[in-house]
DNA sequence: TCGATTTAATTCGTGTACGAAGTAATCGAG
DNA sequence: CTCGATTACTTCGTACACGAATTAAATCGA
């Protein structure tokens, strides 16, 4: 990884600054949350419901930054699990109402807590964390607002 | 996001850019390298070979930051591509050396000059840059030496 | 009103990612 | 030397994640 960081533009250190730390992350909530069935990824869809009330999947998939097609199995299993509900609307047969159980607020309050105390322990400055936070949304509307340069093959042999 | 951005405490917020940021990468990403075959791990891994030099899996897993069995069939792929080769060590039969192939080094050489344009578009400041790397870097330490703390379900049932 | 379009959700195929388990080669203590 | 660790890699099972294709419902327009 030193190698990587010394040999490298910022902009690239940056993909893979953010690619490593999500990783990181990720380890993280999924060892807190290994008893519960929950993970980082479900974990975030419970706190938009409890935040937003129900919605439908597609409003679910713009406040989670998910696709719907990410989102319609894991919503099938938490569904199972018992921590939402999944009901067609009424109003509109095509949509498709997902809600927070009791059971699922109640995992929320605990994971929420202890994340909570987990990452006070870790004695982050709030002010550097809040101009960093500035940024990486900044930067999160710029790449999303890019259209991606393409990388051709042409002329690309095995030889060369 | 914009609640999700108003609700939630500040370490929880990190998670989520962090979580939604490396997703817009990933999709700039696949979209610049559709044509080639790469993605934005094999982009990572080529990077590795090619700074380094010849490595084993064990040590690309280190430098890349990826486990070693997320690396085995990505790397099976990229070699059948072309992109890369593996063989058996003579000296310890155990180990498998990769290295990367002039095709490789080809297209690693197309899509980081590309890359870099793209991102140069985005005018990004070079001192927040650093300065959030500095962060990023920080946290990931902190992050990958806490022991998580454990979210448990006790004495949870369908009601509460 | 009724076919064409649009919208909402799901299914499908592919590509990471990781822990755990498995396999084979090497090492190390007795 | 030799047998129980240890190490290096692979395989397996599970979980996201996304684009593309699909299905079904609602809506729009002639």
């Amino acid at each position: 990884m030193d190698k990587i960081a010394s040999h490298t533009s910022l902009h690239q250190l940056l993909c893979f600054n953010i690619y490593t730390l999500n990783r990181s992350f990720g380890r993280y909530y999924q060892a807190a949350f290994s008893e519960t069935g929950l993970t980082y990824p479900k974990f975030v869809i419970l706190m938009a419901l409890e935040m937003a009330g129900p919605m439908s999947v597609s409003d679910l998939s713009n406040r989670a930054g998910v696709e719907a097609n990410t989102l319609s199995p894991l919503l099938k299993k938490m569904a199972e699990f018992g921590a939402i509900t999944r009901a067609r609307a009424e109003t509109d047969e095509r949509r498709v109402d997902v809600a927070i159980t009791p059971m699922g607020q109640e995992i929320l309050n605990r994971a929420r807590t202890i994340i909570a105390k987990g990452f006070e322990a870790l004695q982050i400055d709030p002010k550097r964390l809040s101009d960093t936070l500035e940024f990486l949304n900044e930067a999160r509307d710029k790449v999303e607002k890019a259209d991606p340069p393409k990388v051709g093959l042409d002329g690309l042999t095995e030889q060369s």
